[in-house]
DNA sequence: GTTAAATTTTGACAGTGTCAAGATTGGTTG
DNA sequence: CAACCAATCTTGACACTGTCAAAATTTAAC
């Protein structure tokens, strides 16, 4: 049932795709709703019957790049279920970086001042997010119950802690301050050793 | 020797201190250069006769947030010399924080995009923020020395990812994202633990 | 006191988000 | 098939933004 809407096709779907790629190509103050119909070949206006605001537009990007970052953590889980834990979670880790580093607006967007500050997140999007911290929680719950990770404190104090520590990394690579390219493979490690709390 | 300029008295410090107060009270994004210049009683266009661009003044703002905070660290330094180098680490650490707390506007410009991604750092900003991280370095340097951090890797690789930890922190408290108020004093010190690789 | 430089203002332009009103199209129902 | 209605899109408009150019004003220097 492939419903074909009205006059564009699937302008909603369009835009997003879009909005996504002058994001990557131009950050979010290169992205404007004007520029945005422009490219998709629609009066200034029309966007606004598909997303409400600007700030939905933006929030329905950050959404997305949630699922996306969801669903590569389940395939890890999956595929080395077998394995051990912490070599999993090392994965993870690698992962976690790797999407950030790879879509440093989109990861901009989904944790970054426009949307929490001077915006504010849409249902949907405060949803999938909390939904993506739990997840989090639950990979240190399995590490503190095997006594990879500290169980000192509570589940929920050291995953803010340690997400901390791995946002605060990204965070330094996509705003490019005090951290150079080349170290990263280094800085990811050495973050691994942190959270693991080893020295070496 | 006062000089006091010409027509107004002396612009330029008028409007980064009527700068600074909008930005405390409506954030980045309720600053403007109109706004500005009206609440000083000029016109428009006045202020780019002391400042080249709003981003320059962004980081003229930026740039007194790090003398401000270099001030306190150093009297900290000074204060704390007698004691243990790990107790004045940790207030180091707590009063980073602290100041991340009461100013995060300021901290969001000396770190965030606005300066580093969408606009340009001017060169006295440049400097001192260059200053600011080797004075870190110099923390982590003496606490190496002292094997109160590790030495596995270079001064400068466990200062970035130390500082990662922190700024991470920071910006988790400022972005209001999956961290209450309540829990700050319970994150820093936890903080200082991964930093100092303690488990309790 | 005249000249030059520093400072401020007015006018203007392009760009932004977004609302209101009208035009067009498509699906639904009689 | 005709009529209606709702979804979709466009045009026009408004307030706001940063910033440039040119004119006006004030101060400092000689």
């Amino acid at each position: 049932m492939t419903k074909k809407p009205y006059h564009h096709g699937d302008l909603g779907e369009t835009l997003l795709l879009a909005a996504t790629e002058i994001l990557r190509e131009t950050g979010v103050e290169g992205l404007s709703m004007r520029k945005l119909a422009d490219k998709v070949g629609v009066s200034r206006t029309a966007p606004y019957h598909h997303f409400k605001d600007k700030n939905a537009l933006l929030c329905a990007i950050a959404e997305a790049g949630f699922k996306q970052q969801w669903q590569s953590v389940e395939a890890i889980i999956e595929s080395h279920n077998k394995e051990a834990k912490q070599d999993s979670f090392e994965k993870y880790v690698l992962t976690y970086i790797e999407f950030a580093d790879q879509h440093p607006e989109t990861y901009d967007l989904m944790f970054g001042r426009d949307i929490w500050k001077s915006g504010t997140p849409t249902e949907p999007l405060l949803e999938i997010s909390k939904a993506s911290f739990r997840q989090w929680l639950n990979w240190v719950e399995e590490l503190q119950a095997q006594g990879i990770l500290t169980d000192v404190s509570s589940a929920l104090r050291v995953g803010q802690t340690t997400w901390a520590t791995l946002h605060g990394l990204c965070r330094l690579l996509i705003d490019g301050i005090y951290i150079n390219r080349d170290d990263l493979d280094d800085m990811a490690k050495q973050t691994i050793k942190i959270i693991l709390n080893k020295q070496n």
